[in-house]
DNA sequence: TCTCTGATGTGACCATCGGTCACTTTCTGA
DNA sequence: TCAGAAAGTGACCGATGGTCACATCAGAGA
């Protein structure tokens, strides 16, 4: 189906983002200049916007991608929690599959913080595909939630919580662990989410 | 005792930094350059250079001095606390006061983010002068620990949380209230500070 | 009062950045 | 075969953080 032209084209792009994600995934986002990008995958700096047209624009389309491997990983196990504590347990493994990916959970930080300067990049971040989201958070805990607590804010208390821990792991501090942060944005939620006796 | 020229300098830096502490608290941290800032102070760009050695420093000194303003206007009442909920809340309040600087509280998540990614730059940030520090917290609820759990965690647990609130409100995201993150990052504090029965 | 020294102030200049565009090269379909 | 479209190029643009040789000025010693 595809011209030989098409073809081209996207073998460029993929070659391009290739590039693209091992040298953000190694020095940031902010870091990274295109020329750096177009150089090491051997392109002149001008190819780079016949693709894209911008930073931000390809720097979202990696997002994408990464948040689509992350949930093909977990996404699979999410619907079939029997309570609130199983259902927040999936959920934290999910968020640990993004942790695990050392570098990246620190320059999605720094491109979240990027976007909130920018009107139409904020926009854009606030959907599920490019960021956690705490509508996706509550689909997730709404139907073990017995107290009258929103499900969303359930959602965003984590989704708080552990953006606040990337935060003091970009900054090098070790005084929580991955396993503590879980445990309490847990005892968080099942507390909120439970009818008080 | 100061001669006329350290007088001067002084005045300039006044100015200068109150140029800053203008710009940055309307336009963040990324968005204002160093020449805006001497422009509108009046002053030639290398003038700048003479009393800082690049933009961070001076950021770094008006963070240091934004700090010393906010526990100025709290620090009094924080060692009259009777237990651990009232410590909190005399914390809370505190962390109050910085998001009541509506705009500054985002450019400080800026410049943090930004710091992450510079050896020295966050050594220097990790410090309590510079940041809300787990220490500092820690030292406050001490005292009204009574489980095993430490102290420094109960810390880096509240500015875990206070610091993704501010991520969210940065988003625009509306889904929190700063009072619901209190009252949820208090109870987290009371819990695991509080010894189980 | 004059002069020399060192501190303050200046703005042209530098390398680098994200992004543009006129141009060349390569491919496609009639 | 050949015209037009798409992919690839790199000089160029305005803006940025930072530098530096030079101008200006305050103040201590003569």
């Amino acid at each position: 189906m595809a011209t030989k032209q098409q073809e081209k084209s996207q073998q460029t792009m993929r070659e391009l983002m290739g590039s693209a994600i091992e040298l953000f995934g190694t020095k940031g986002f902010a870091s990274t200049s295109v020329a750096e990008i177009t150089d090491h995958a051997g392109y002149a700096k001008g190819s780079f916007y016949r693709h894209w047209n911008s930073k931000d624009e390809l720097f979202l389309q990696i997002v994408e991608q990464k948040f689509k491997e992350y949930r093909a990983t977990r996404h699979d196990r999410v619907q079939k929690a029997a309570d609130l504590r199983e259902a927040m347990g999936i959920i934290w493994d999910f968020l640990e599959t993004i942790v695990a990916d050392r570098n990246w959970s620190a320059i999605f930080l720094e491109f979240t913080i990027h976007a909130a300067t920018n009107e139409s990049l904020r926009r854009l971040l606030n959907q599920s595909d490019y960021r956690l989201s705490d509508r996706v958070f509550a689909d997730l805990v709404r139907d073990h939630v017995t107290s009258d607590f929103l499900p969303e804010k359930i959602g965003a208390l984590n989704t708080a919580l552990f953006e606040g821990f990337l935060i003091h792991r970009a900054l090098g501090t070790e005084t929580l662990s991955l396993a503590e942060v879980r445990e309490a944005a847990i005892d968080l939620a099942v507390k909120s989410g439970t009818r008080r006796d």
